[in-house]
DNA sequence: CCTACCGATCGGTAGG
DNA sequence: CCTACCGATCGGTAGG
């Protein structure tokens, strides 16, 4: 059974949250067709989501995202640098509420307490980043780097290097209290797997939190003492 | 510079290995399209892989591999179906090997030694899995997963609890006996995590052997005592 | 940002 | 398994 068009609504009524009357929504379509897309991509991957699926999302036609962004590459690209930002952001921020207990922490000499304490922050912020609601941004950057140009791809591994920086020190520090017990670098790689994988399973209806997952993740990764 | 074509040459000589004069090859061509999709889904991804791809890749034509395959999807299917029984098969011999030198385990009653013997045959075969060479079929079950239709996913959702199934008794043993201390559903997602997400960082060109990967992953979530 | 459109590519098929 | 082909869809563009 179908629906008869009323044929006085214009054809497209679906889709776009139209502004009251008179008012311009300047440079924030852009944002509505970064989070479009972030979220297509996330749920069917870049190659199968057309740029019309996209533009479907946002109320626009087929040819307005290339208003916007000059390709459907660089529309990818434009989603994971945000998710990258961001993650930063939190990141950074997640850092400074972990010092605030220890007013003065050295980066060169963490003590054992300080980093168990970033450990935890920077877990659970990295948890946030990857489930939180309407976090697609990072999630699409894990799993479509495949699709960039070799060029957009060293961009964007200079964002990984600077996010994954302060896990550095930290892991050293535990490794070097007793706390870690497996090569750093390695541990590091499969710590981060571990919690990168969580997309795949997590299910934010279901029993755990962000809290125990990162419960959990302490609990598997460290040492007691 | 282009080299001149041959006048006397077909004009695609390349691609297809010849069988020596009269020999038939029969079944093992449907074979040669299964590896050379599960190599090319691997690397550029399902929707990225055009089925003409594939059939270069084996010296056919655009329209051959639907002789073999009802569909590209079908296609997908099959390498899933096929690295998911190689897999159980490989953990089930690893298995065999782990349990040779305790001649009669209980799988109800794991003492500690046997679990610890376990969980490292588990993961060393989890990684040959995943990145031994030629392997590209389960890496492909794990990364494209969102292609398939609910039914087929339903039967390769089947095939992983079979994988899993040996992993929870052993991770409850290593619980019980004070060897991993977090909560064993969580944990057993969080390890397998770490290991899948290998598939993303080894180079077989560099340091780490497998070897060396599963010693550092018994260190990281293995406590001592 | 819409309209109208293009060339290219894609999965798949009929018939041999 | 090849030949020859089809309808559909896709990323992208010119012009307003």
């Amino acid at each position: 059974m179908t629906v008869a068009p009323s044929p006085t609504l214009p054809k497209r009524p679906r889709g776009r949250p139209r502004k009251t009357e008179g008012e311009r929504d300047d440079g924030n379509r852009r944002q509505e067709l970064l989070a479009a897309a972030a979220h297509l991509f996330r749920e069917t991957g870049f190659s199968a989501t057309s740029t019309r699926d996209i533009a479907a999302a946002v109320g626009m036609h087929s040819g307005s995202p290339f208003y916007h962004f000059k390709s459907k590459e660089a529309l990818l690209f434009a989603v994971m640098e945000e998710g990258m930002h961001s993650a930063i952001a939190r990141q950074a921020l997640a850092l400074q509420v972990a010092d605030s207990s220890d007013p003065a922490p050295s980066l060169e000499v963490l003590t054992a307490l300080d980093a168990q304490q970033r450990i935890r922050h920077l877990i659970r912020a990295h948890f946030e980043t990857l489930l939180g609601p309407g976090n697609d941004f990072v999630p699409v950057m894990l799993y479509e780097h495949r699709s960039l140009s070799p060029r957009q791809r060293s961009v964007l591994a200079k964002l990984q290097l600077d996010y994954e920086a302060p896990w550095g020190p930290v892991l050293e520090a535990l490794h070097a209290s007793g706390h870690l017990n497996a090569p750093v670098k390695l541990a590091r790689l499969l710590i981060l797997g571990a919690l990168n994988w969580s997309v795949q399973w997590f299910d934010p209806q279901k029993a755990a939190s962000l809290d125990d997952l990162t419960d959990a993740a302490i609990a598997l990764f460290l040492k007691e003492s």
